[in-house]
DNA sequence: ATACTATTTGGAGTCAACTTAAGGTCAAGC
DNA sequence: GCTTGACCTTAAGTTGACTCCAAATAGTAT
């Protein structure tokens, strides 16, 4: 219910030449939960391509640009390291030839979220044990 | 295999009451893949029990000592943060009382860590789904 | 034209979790 | 009795990932 065009002082810039669905970074760290602050990150360290510019400069988020905003967002909440993307898009950016280096990179990282996975496993066994260990406790202290 | 009781400088001064099993922090720090760095300050911060000294001052892991590293060591791995950790083992020193307070923060690391689990389901889809597509890739580009 | 707000950049600051350094103690071997 | 090596403590330094700040510019409303 917010969509785009009737805010004051930027409310209808959008779809200046009828393009429509181009997004502002404030629309985009809104609708993607992620700072401005962080945004202009992701964009400065790599982790994204250079996102589309409007005449006057300003960041003008595309679909694609979006795809790679989500993406990002996607393999950072798992714990991928800020390099791990940066070298990923680097690669993406040298054309067909590094799609061997790119598969080896996805792998490894593939590994380590496996493993991290294993460790969330066991973590959470534990603690299922001690809760209801707690649990237990908290029932047993009522009793007689 | 390595066993204790060989090496010069420090051989031999386990078990010297017949109780066995006590570890020092090079042990310690073999076994479980740890610095002694980070057991020391594992142990400052608060993540475990002050753990069991010898006379002249020197660390002297015991059964109970180990289980609390072993804990610190599965929960940080799964990516508790050390104040949760801190916290815990807080209550825990507490006593009994605790049990309540100690519940809800067990209940609340679960679901942080189910959502951690969350994250990385989702990131293994996408890195499978490219592994996929660059899989093809490399096969594509031999033919004809 | 002027006020107001959103956005830009570059750079500095913060926070968690270690990690390293400096200086000192202690038991064993020569 | 002196050197050696594992250990101790306290404090400072490092790293990764943001997060905040300042000064300048852009677009819109009055």
């Amino acid at each position: 219910m917010k969509s785009a065009g009737t805010s004051p002082g930027w409310g209808g810039r959008n779809d200046r030449d009828g393009k429509g669905c181009r997004l502002t970074i404030k629309e985009v760290s809104e609708q993607y939960g992620i700072t401005q602050d962080t945004l202009r990150y992701y964009e400065r360290a790599g982790m994204i391509p250079r996102v589309t510019r409007s005449a006057s400069g300003h960041r003008d988020y595309q679909p694609e640009d979006l795809a790679w905003v989500e993406l990002a967002k996607c393999l950072r909440g798992a714990g991928l390291t800020v390099e791990a993307i940066v070298d990923y898009v680097r690669l993406y950016q040298q054309g067909a030839e590094t799609v061997p280096a790119r598969l080896e990179l996805l792998r490894r990282q593939r590994e380590a979220l496996l493993d991290q996975r294993r460790q969330i496993e066991a973590a959470l066994a534990r603690l299922d044990h001690k809760i209801r260990w707690h649990q237990d406790q908290a029932a047993g202290s009522g009793g007689t």
